[in-house]
DNA sequence: ACAAAAGTGTTCTCGGTACACCCATGC
DNA sequence: GCATGGGTGTACCGAGAACACTTTTGT
């Protein structure tokens, strides 16, 4: 039996991944034809993965399956940034039809709440789906997106950013064993401007949670870089020991 | 013709307001009975005020909506914080009971969305509803509040000080002229410690966006304080020009 | 030996912190 | 004149910013 679904709340999911220089997120292709007036609409777009939740399932938990049917990954970084709720975001005839089609329910209005989520693009293996084929996409070369997913998708950016200022979460985005520049060149993409590598250096090297390997690269035609690791235990313990102080009242 | 209501989505609204002194907040007192089994059940307890979303309202003018039937305040300072959405969140029958009662619809699950709000306690004028009476509650005092709100409220608090310490959010909660010593104050009240005075004032006098009046306190016992009041127009300019930094790289 | 990226140190400036006394007003 | 809270300055320290050359590897 098929559990019953909510037919006005969705999630939407901007799953990002990091191939070393560019910041990538996962989209689906997908085609919505319509007879209408004995002519036949076709529209083919791309859009954010989502899905409507189930009555009984909590939000989070629906973003997860979303997350896992897709990419077949678990226990990934996966953050609530916004909801979404114009009566007209979904305002064409064809959109609506596609989804009550793909979810044999009737819909009208859709209120979506959106995550997005950080993966190791190495590790992540797409899966099929009903809805069409899934592919990474460059950040910087998405022009348009189906439904107002383009709007969310901007907004997952400027709250990833922000969060890239205050948490951790590069780490997510890299692989296991890093090098110190594979994580600068991070910053820069999301960041979006250059980085002294001295400074850049100077300051994550003194952050008590990045641990230094014994291992250094291998095969490259030059000096092989060191590789670290993010030790997620010595972080938890260093943000309870520090104090909120006047220092961290900062407008700009 | 009343418009018809979402019965699975609804808003909460955390708003809180400053006397001076503590961190307060809004709260509904409100009774639920329900006859079962022969016997009256009373529960009396308080809650956060919320509604259910129209079906073709914006969230966000859902909340503002119902700030503005509880305080007759419009424009004020309303911040979208989180989404609590346990199947299990309303779990008492006479909870149900009361809300279908109240709404005139059949409800069963209900998604909320959380927002907060900061108001200037002095011009808020508290409105009669039809739930119960409305009243300010200093945060610190409160022990217990209906469904899941004080799981709610603990999460607008934490959002709060986050917010508190990376936007000059403070004035919405200060009248219009304000005092350094009333500003301190008040993050001495939400931050939980004390902040040294002459290392506070030479922090803030710094402020591009905060303006020196001509006018001092009156009919105090003491030295009277000058006057301030926060320059919306500078503050927004000044963000514009302000780059990002590796200085805005903290994690702890 | 050369190409390519890794890795390293110093100086300057600015902002945070700790800390104790005088000032203006009402009564 | 005294009680009350407002308002002020200095010395120390740590972190960010600017800036250019040497090291290690593969080919």
């Amino acid at each position: 039996m098929i559990p019953p679904v909510n037919p006005s709340i969705s999630v939407d999911c901007v799953i990002f991944g990091f191939d070393g220089k560019d910041l990538m997120v996962l989209l689906i292709d997908f085609t919505r034809s319509q007879t209408a007036e004995g002519k036949i609409v076709e529209k083919s777009s791309r859009k954010l993965p989502g899905s409507l939740i189930l009555e009984n399932e909590e939000i989070d938990v629906a973003a997860n399956r979303t997350l896992v049917e897709l990419t077949g990954l678990n226990q990934v970084y996966l953050r609530q940034f916004g909801v979404f709720s114009d009566p007209r975001r979904i305002n064409s005839e064809e959109d609506l039809q596609w989804i009550e089609k793909a979810y044999g329910v009737k819909v009208s209005r859709i209120v979506t709440i959106t995550y997005y989520a950080l993966v190791k693009i190495d590790k992540s293996i797409l899966q099929p789906t009903s809805e069409g084929e899934v592919q990474w996409h460059r950040v910087q070369d998405i022009r348009s997106l189906a439904f107002d997913h383009k709007h969310i998708l901007v907004k997952a950016l400027e709250v990833l950013t922000q969060q890239l200022l205050n948490e951790p979460i590069a780490f997510e985005l890299l692989q296991k064993r890093f090098s110190i520049r594979q994580l600068q060149n991070l910053y820069e993409a999301i960041l979006g401007f250059e980085i002294d590598n001295r400074n850049f250096r100077k300051k994550v090297l003194k952050l008590p949670f990045l641990k230094q390997l014994e291992e250094k690269e291998k095969e490259v035609a030059h000096k092989p870089a060191r590789l670290y690791k993010f030790d997620k235990a010595a972080y938890e313990k260093e943000v309870k020991r520090s104090r909120l102080q006047l220092n961290f009242i900062r407008f700009f």
